[in-house]
Formats: C-alpha cells, structure tokens, sequence
DNA sequence: GCGTGATTACTCGGATACAAGATGTCCGAGTTTGAGCGG
DNA sequence: CCGCTCAAACTCGGACATCTTGTATCCGAGTAATCACGC
C-alpha cells in the first residue's frame, strides 16, 4: 500500500512542463536528467499520461512531450488514475454476502482522499503560496 | 497502490470477534473457514493485530484470539496501521530540493483519508442501520 | 538555388530481466486443557 | 478420590516456496528535422 515511484516522476514531470515549458516541446532526456531516472524508464510512464490525455507527443527531432490544450484543468488526480489505475483501493472478494458494510467505509475513506486531489490543480503548485 | 488482502482477512476478523465472540476466545481455524483463507496465512496476519495490541492471544487447548480491553475504540485506521505500517505513502525521494510541494499535497490528501478511517469505529458496524 | 536522399535525433512499443513485496505453506517449540492411570 | 503423567489441541515464530507487481533495460520500428550532395 504505497503510491508508486512512477506516480512520482509522473508529477514531477507535470510541474515541471507546466512551470518552465509551456509551449516547446521537451525531450525525455533532459525530463530524466532533472530526476534522476533512466529515460527508457520515464518514457514509458510518460506514455501513459499521452494515453489519458494529459500531455502530447512530438515524434522526430527536437520532439518531445509537450503539454496538451487543457494543462490549466489537470489535477492530481488525473495524474495519479493515469499511472495507478482508476480501480477502487479496496475489494472485499469475500463471496456471496451481498453488501459488504467493511468495503463501504473503505470506497468512503478513499473518496475522502481522492476529493482533495481533485481540488488541487497541478498549475496552482507554480506560483508560489 | 492497493491494500493488501491481509488488511481485508484483519479487518473481517476484527469485525466478527468483536460482533459474534466478545469474550470467549476463538481458533484460528474457525476464523479461517469462515474466511476461506489458510490457517497458517491468518495466523501470521492476526500476530501483528496482537502486536499492536488490538486482540490478544490465548495459548493452548481451547485457546485463540479474543478481544483487547478496549475493544470499543478500535478504528479502521488502528487494523490498517497494524497491518500496512505506519509509514507515508508517498515519499519523493528527489535529492536536495528542500521541500517538495507535490510531497506536501500528497500527506495532506493522505491524512484526509486517515481522518475518515479513524472517526470510524469497527463495532460501529455491528449494529447497522 | 533547389530538390532528393541520407543521416541524425527523437518517440513508441514490445520483449525481457531483475527485485521486492504480498501471499501462502511447513515445521518445530512452547503452553494449556483434559483424560487416563496408579495410588 | 486425589495427584501425577501424558497426550491432544492450540498458538508462536521462523524458514521456506510461490506469485504478482513495480522497476528498469534493451532493441527494432517509425517519424520528422536537418544536413549533404548533385543537378
């Protein structure tokens, strides 16, 4: 039960396009020197968020990623269900039992979490408190 | 990013000694039918709720688990704790930076959700709406 | 000067390797209950 | 009837085996820009 390293470098890559590249594309190559990962790594988490939307691809040179039309409207949690799924945290798979009093407090506590990381903008991050 | 299956069998046997066996201490093995897990398995996940001195233990013939003194306070966020650990579930783990802000805006989302879990008592269930 | 091809700099996708953690099993050791047996 | 011993029913803990998932690497394919060359 932990968030996933990818989840990491999936955000820091997030801010970082939208604080200082809006426009131009950027190569994975710098994106993993900023972090410290090997890029065939990051590339292909970046792949997911092309996938979901969030940002764009440019093939050939001086390609890169860039971010996509709506970058004002991302929120963490797009990031996160990109990369970790969109699947509860919690199943029951106990058998028949029709309702499961455990699992409702479970989906209600994640929905708690999830609620905060929908409010909060990745782009809110770039200017300052 | 998902709880384990652990917490799931931790939180069901909770819920059933606390609602079905208040007092008398119950075998592992029938707690294991009743979940359809191993024995062995349980056994292994129940140690660490007496650990955490969520339920004790009761050796020998006739023996089992039974229920702590102050069975009517434990939460869902006691069992998980005891289960998954207490650590945070997102750690940046980028070098000097300070302080991260995407790190910041995950624990708050974090205790969001623990807030939830811990407001939620488990012999709340017991007696549903 | 300009078109055409080759080279270069990229991403994309699949296949694969590696490591860690979750899941599950097995067995020996310690502990208590209860039954059996001898006095 | 009493006390002792022994077997049975348990949990405990560690050591293993297995399986899934996250992490990471490598390579071939495709694509776009740029450079080189020849006309």
């Amino acid at each position: 039960m932990k968030f996933s390293k990818a989840t990491n470098y999936a955000l820091h890559t997030m801010l970082f396009l939208i604080s200082e590249a809006p426009d131009k594309p950027v190569g994975v190559q710098h994106l993993a020197e900023k972090q410290g990962v090997s890029p065939a790594y990051l590339s292909k988490i970046l792949t997911k968020l092309v996938k979901s939307g969030l940002i764009d691809s440019v093939s050939g040179a001086n390609g890169g990623y860039t971010l996509g039309a709506q970058r004002k409207d991302v929120s963490f949690l797009d990031v996160i269900h990109a990369i970790e799924g969109t699947a509860s945290l919690f199943n029951c798979c106990l058998n028949g039992e029709k309702e499961c009093l455990i699992q409702k407090v479970m989906v209600s506590a994640e929905k708690a979490m999830e609620e905060k990381l929908k409010m909060q903008k990745i782009v809110e991050l770039d200017l300052g408190p």
